[in-house]
Order: structure tokens, then C-alpha cells, then sequence
DNA sequence: ATATGCACCTGTGTGC
DNA sequence: TGCACACAGGTGCATA
């Protein structure tokens, strides 16, 4: 479900609840996510303090007071959640982190795609995987033109490669596309200047604008604090096949690249 | 090396 | 109402 905007935006509202705080108890209900969960978080976790909390591309690096660290990835249906001291749980509530604030910190994921994972920071592997953050360190028009060097696929795919990018998904690939008037389907190679220019810049306004709406909730994601996002209602393509681009009104297409929905405005991006 | 297809899993919406 | 099917915010592995 979420992406880079969600993420942070999940990172927010967890910052002030969890820093600072102690781990009292942890239950996990369901440990075959798609790794399972080891057997040794409930052991590792009771009684540790948290002391930072990090995002990484889409992970969550919770750090703890002896120098090792959570790493929470939500996957497609993913959400955590502050909830009151003795809440029931919920279907697909899989984790549970009692904290020392009369507050547990619950992990839920219909589909158990998410990943939960103890250990050292060096050892999280899948870190290594991710490239550059869109927001803070996106790449210049200039380094673009290295990116893109001799790469055949279409641009969507290259901009949702987390090797390159950290964060960026299917709603924001789509978005900052047709932010930038370029066809998800341009091979990455044959993009000229100002067109890795205007990528360059549609990235951060759409990333930017997005974390500070909080989001997009387009079925279910809300924050740790329960509160949904409001990006959606900026969404000029994602989703929004046959409807009337927001610009020029011509309907929005809907096409398949790599087995994901991928929508543009005919007109508006070439 | 690069690019694509599919599997992983549950829930929801659509059409018959 | 029931049923089959397509599709969903992601990633990793197998295959060309």
C-alpha cells in the first residue's frame, strides 16, 4: 500500500509516541509474513527503548538502545498503528508492541506482504537495495543523463526501480509523469534534457506536495494516529482512466507496463 | 547485464 | 445470492 509519502508520513506521527519509549511486552500472533518473522523479536524487543526512527526508500528503521534495529517494510497492505492499552485485536493484526506509554504499537497486513526484522542495521541486506531518497538527495537533470545511459525499459519502470530511486511506487511514478508531460512508456534512454529537467523537478513537487497532505488513502491507509491522507484528491492520472484529464480534459488512458497499471493523459504527455 | 513475468496473499468490485 | 474473474499502494526470484 504505501509509498515513500506514506511512509513518512507514518514516520511523523510515530516519532513522538515511540522515541524515548520502552518496550514493556510483544506478541505476535502471525509470524508467516513473507519471511516469517524470527523466533527471537518477542526476546530481542521486551525491554529495549527506542531512540530513532528512520525511513529508508519504503522501510522503517526503528532504532533501539543496543545498537540494534526494527526494520519494518508494509508491503501492499501494510499499517501501524498507536492503539490504546488493551484494544482487541483486529483480523490481520500480526504483531503487537507494548510500549511503556499506555499505547501499543500494532502491526496489521491483510495480505502479509510486509516484512519485520531484528538485527543490525549492517546486516539488513535488503537496505542495500535502496537507492537514493527523491525527497532529500534527488538526482540532478546531469546525473539523470548517467542513469538512463544505455537503459531500454520504459521510464515508469526505471523511476520505480528502488535500486534507483528509494520510495517511489505506482501512484507517484504515475503522477510525476504526467507532472513532468512524459508517457510512462519512453524508453529511459530516449529522454532528452529538458525532459530529464522537468522529471527532475516534477519528482520533488509531487513527493513533496504528496507528504504534505499526508498521503494518499485510497481505501484504507491511514497514519498511526488513524488519520487518513488527502492526496488522492490530487491525483491527476492514478486511477483515473476514461475520466477527464484536469488540464486539457481528454480522457486519461490506462496501460500495462510490467503487470502495473500505468495511466497518463494522451495529450498532456507525449 | 537487462528486462519481463510470475508468485506470494487477502479483500473488493464487477459481471453473469 | 453465488460464483468466477480481474485487480490492488510491493518485492524477489526465475526465465528469456
Amino acid at each position: 500500500m504505501p509509498e515513500l509519502p506514506e511512509v513518512e508520513t507514518i514516520r511523523r506521527s510515530l516519532l513522538p509516541h515511540v522515541i524515548g519509549a520502552r518496550v514493556t511486552a510483544v506478541t505476535v500472533r502471525e509470524r508467516r509474513l513473507r519471511r516469517p518473522i524470527a523466533a527471537n523479536l518477542e526476546a530481542r524487543l521486551r525491554g529495549r527503548r527506542f531512540v530513532a526512527l528512520e525511513r529508508r526508500g519504503k522501510y522503517l528503521l526503528f532504532g533501539l538502545d543496543d545498537r540494534r534495529a526494527l526494520l519494518v517494510h508494509l508491503g501492499m497492505s501494510g499499517s501501524l498503528e498507536l492503539a490504546p492499552l488493551g484494544r482487541a485485536f483486529a483480523a490481520h493484526d500480526h504483531v503487537a508492541i507494548t510500549l511503556d506509554r499506555a499505547r501499543v504499537l500494532v502491526f496489521n497486513d491483510p495480505r502479509r506482504f510486509g516484512l519485520l526484522r531484528l538485527g543490525r542495521t549492517a546486516d539488513f541486506t535488503e537496505l542495500d537495495n535502496v537507492g537514493r531518497d527523491p525527497l532529500t538527495a534527488a538526482p540532478t537533470p546531469d546525473e539523470w543523463r548517467t542513469l538512463v545511459r544505455g537503459r531500454r525499459l520504459p521510464i515508469k519502470n526505471l523511476v520505480m526501480d528502488q535500486r534507483v530511486l528509494g520510495g517511489v511506487g505506482n501512484i507517484y511514478a504515475n503522477e510525476m509523469l504526467f507532472r513532468a508531460g512524459i508517457r510512462p512508456r519512453r524508453r529511459a534512454a530516449g529522454l532528452h534534457r529538458p525532459e530529464l529537467e522537468r522529471l527532475s523537478t516534477a519528482m520533488r513537487h509531487v513527493l513533496e506536495e504528496a507528504v504534505d497532505l499526508g498521503g494518499s488513502s485510497i481505501s484504507d491507509y491511514r497514519d498511526a494516529n488513524g488519520r487518513p491522507g488527502f492526496f488522492q484528491m490530487r491525483h491527476a492520472v492514478y486511477d483515473r482512466a476514461g475520466e477527464p484529464c484536469r488540464v486539457c480534459a481528454a480522457p486519461i488512458k490506462r496501460i500495462v507496463l510490467s503487470g502495473r497499471s500505468s495511466f497518463y493523459c494522451p495529450r498532456c504527455q507525449r
